[in-house]
DNA sequence: GTCTATATAGGGATAGAC
DNA sequence: GTCTATCCCTATATAGAC
């Protein structure tokens, strides 16, 4: 964190005097307004549902480096982080799986339904994330990105995510 | 570990002389075996595939708490763990995926089609777990747990899960 | 405000008595 | 084989000079 700052180890504590708890909390604040702003806000414009989607798609695989980069929901739930940073983490999870929700209902499907298909494209995401880094190849990932906009949508398909004809 | 062996942390380095990898990896292949044995065993019976893989989920639940319970997969897929193990849980996880890909198969799914419905089962798992520790809520797990078998059959369902009439 | 120096605690590991 | 005592190293945090 120093050397990301370019001040010493214990001139942070002249910013987070609660030490470590501090820091942690301000960086997971900063990753999720910047979350929010480039990524989650693609849900939020006036567009076609699928439209924006699919901009949503892009900009998550862009976030996590096409599956290649770690995960801080799946960092910040492991280990001893977890009960110290759990609120924080489940209120963004649950903001992500609301306004993906939201989406799948303008598209037309019914409250339960579209809270369904969020919930599972959240357990997708991160889920992909895992087994990409498991077996080291982000095709689990990259084909859950590729699926996740008709999958919100409700788009018939088969598993491999391609649209029945 | 001491503490779990009723051995003081000294002398387990008579029986690990490599130290903490040894111990990790003997604490990595016994969990496995028993997960081999436990749970992925229940897929090699010839007794038809619904009922196999009813039996696969049964004990997966089971092993994972109802999902409350943390998953090795996630935490040594996470920081330094990840490098020294990987290959390890890269193994486990294809051995996962290939022997439910073979239960696919056999309900009449091509090649291709079961191993992505493989893929696709262990990304749900694994995701599900992360969601219900971070939601401190296991419903997606439970959930996920319950389409298992059909996901793999590929019965049409809606994304509730439950098969369409 | 930022630094150097220092305290404290814990994990990982070894030496050697028994 | 198992223990106690000890060492080393790192993360966390504080004290106090500048």
């Amino acid at each position: 964190m120093s050397e990301a700052t370019g001040l010493c180890r214990s001139s942070l504590y002249y910013y987070f005097p609660n030490g470590k708890e501090d820091m942690a909390n301000a960086a997971l604040a900063a990753v999720g307004n910047w979350f929010t702003r480039h990524v989650m806000s693609t849900l939020e414009s006036r567009d076609a549902p699928a439209l924006r989607l699919q901009r949503f798609s892009s900009k998550l695989a862009e976030h996590y480096a096409n599956g290649l980069a770690p995960c801080l929901m799946d960092v910040f739930t492991i280990g001893e982080a977890g009960s110290l940073f759990q609120q924080h983490l489940s209120n963004r999870m649950r903001a992500l799986m609301s306004i993906l929700a939201a989406v799948a209902e303008e598209a037309g499907a019914d409250k339960l339904e579209a809270a369904i298909r969020a919930e599972n494209a959240v357990v997708a995401i991160q889920g992909s994330l895992i087994v990409a880094r498991a077996v080291g190849n982000n095709g689990a990932f990259l084909r859950v990105i590729e699926n996740l906009p008709g999958n919100l949508l409700g788009v018939q398909a088969n598993s491999t995510g391609n649209v029945l004809t």
